[in-house]
DNA sequence: ATGAAAGCGCTAACAG
DNA sequence: CTGTTAGCGCTTTCAT
């Protein structure tokens, strides 16, 4: 692989004038620039990132983190579809780990991330206290919660709104005639759980209903916690006659448990989920269901980090991003069908 | 960050002896690399894996690429988790990037990769001619296909039975009386694609169907095309039984068009996908797919990968594993529940 | 067993 | 405008 020197010698000019010439700095005569370009590319030549990187201050490492809590979650695919399109833009390459719902693992990568070198870091933590984040945040490295903030902490963050979105899919439920809706939720320790649970209930209160404490159920937020769980709610005595579901793999367990049990939805039970899967729509029925806006919050978000890492002073922003009810035929008479 | 001279400095010793420590060499005195240890310890001291990677020969830089084709499909997200877990486990940071099936941007990646001074890359070729992928074998580099191969060069490769898992679904298929079946596959180009049609094809031979071109239809391995060539299956005058569906996102698309157009499964249509999700019970009803060992060929890649940057010279492998047929309610009455 | 020193490829400060 | 030079933090000789 051929170096700045190679290039250099070969153009007959110092070392320092063909980084210039990479650099777009001004000060280079246009006859110089023209030769140097010119050996460029007869020689095949590819700056060295590594080498860049170590020597370049803070914020021009061309190199950015994105820590993502679970890969086998479409949303978050969705996320890492924005930010790694908006990255490449902007000439960043993405270090990119899946730390798997896992704070041991989250741990290690952020390490690995920290001696990395890189100019900033697009995490959704694991919880509000994520002491490993935190502690990064405090070391002055630019970063940028997406999904879940953290506590009493100054940092950018995209999120979406969580409570206002299962309110409206919690409306929908009752205006079909639902009054026993069971809630399924993820961990309690993560922010979006309580927001959407908060949705619940002040849907449930706006319309007079009363809450029952056993059609609320915290899980995992994982596949097999939505099967089992939605198992639990159906088998109440006083089963629930419409199911809301707190994320996409939630989702799809309540759908393997209702389905193996023979139930029909939406006239034995109806479902409405949190997160929307482009192949929603390839359910049978067609899944009604909160869309969250994953592309859009990838890409904003990279977009504050690099404003960031640019100015390291600027004002801290927390941006809302709303979601969208799509209704499918999962949740009833509805014959509406917006995606 | 301390560096490795704040440690030298706060031990008392030199550099070198410092890095002696972290490399494991035996050269070091229990003494002095206890003393060493303490003080790394002290400092919170971590290398720095620019630096390392820089000044560090070929084959020690402890960072691997990934190149795949598209993150949306969850059969290579299967394939990433298998190779982040190995690398992880070896010490050995990732850096995953998708180029979502698009050319261009494959090679953007590939240039990245090389400039970062990887230790060497898995990648699933855009096709079996892929002059990126080609040019960076014969660099030097030490690179394992998955998925796909290259076409006569010599490079370690994992894959999976793509005929001999075909053959089996559509042997299922005739079993159940099917005689019309629709073939849906993606891209030609891309190997897997023919590998599976000719599975189709020998399973026809095999049990004296005629072949119907006009029953196979090439897509691009995308959820849109499954969707519409679907749709023109459906809509011949005389239209299949049964339908097999090329990969994952091909299926999805299927089902949205026969659900779409109020057909039963399997009754109206039969259909069994290549690829199976752990999702695809919660799907109605249950899907019969050929499912692939995507952690598995992750896994294997990275631990062939791992070998040859050790040494470059062993013998080149082609690793081919099997897919299984899960057999659930998509394809009639076999009751059977494998999955 | 340890220290000293060269240098990986690049950026940026300094000198002309 | 261009050349020269000092490192970035580390690994790896070469001495001792």
């Amino acid at each position: 692989m051929a170096s700045l020197k190679d290039v250099a010698k070969e153009a007959g000019v110092a070392l320092g004038t063909v980084s210039r010439v990479l650099n777009k700095s001004e000060n280079v005569s246009p006859k110089t620039r023209k030769k140097v370009e010119k050996v460029i590319k007869k020689l095949g030549y590819q700056r060295n990132r590594v080498a860049r990187r170590l020597r370049a201050k803070e914020g021009k490492t061309h190199m950015m983190g994105l820590l993502i809590p679970d890969i086998q979650n479409p949303f978050y695919v969705e996320v890492v579809r924005g930010v790694e399109e908006y990255a490449l833009a902007n000439d960043y390459a993405v270090l990119m780990c899946n730390f798997a719902q896992e704070e041991a693992r989250e741990k290690l990568y952020l390490n690995i991330m920290r001696s990395e070198g890189i100019d900033g870091l697009i995490v959704a933590p694991v919880h509000q206290w994520d002491k490993g984040v935190i502690d990064l945040v405090h070391s002055g490295l630019p970063i940028v919660c997406v999904d879940r903030g953290l506590s009493g902490i100054e940092a950018d963050v995209v999120v979406v709104s969580n409570s206002q979105g299962t309110f409206e899919a919690i409306e929908l439920l009752v205006q079909l005639g639902h009054e026993r809706i069971g809630f399924i939720a993820g961990k309690p320790q993560i922010p979006t759980s309580m927001e959407r649970l908060r949705g619940y209930e002040a849907a449930l209160r706006r319309y007079d209903i009363a809450k029952d404490e056993s059609l609320i159920k915290f899980g995992d937020s994982k596949h097999e916690s939505g099967k089992e769980l939605s198992k639990e709610l159906l088998s109440l005595e006083k089963p629930p006659t419409a199911l809301f579901t707190g994320n996409n793999l939630i989702t799809l367990g309540a759908l393997e448990t209702i389905h193996k049990r023979g139930l029909n939805i939406p006239d034995d039970i109806a479902i409405v989920g949190f997160d929307d899967m482009y192949w929603s729509i390839s359910l049978n029925p067609p899944l009604t269901a909160v869309s969250q806006p994953g592309y859009e919050i990838g890409r904003r978000a990279t977009e504050m980090l690099l404003q960031r890492i640019a100015d390291p002073r600027r004002e801290y922003a927390k941006v809302e991003l709303r979601t969208k009810l799509v209704v499918r035929q999962s949740c009833g008479s509805h014959q509406g069908s917006t995606g």
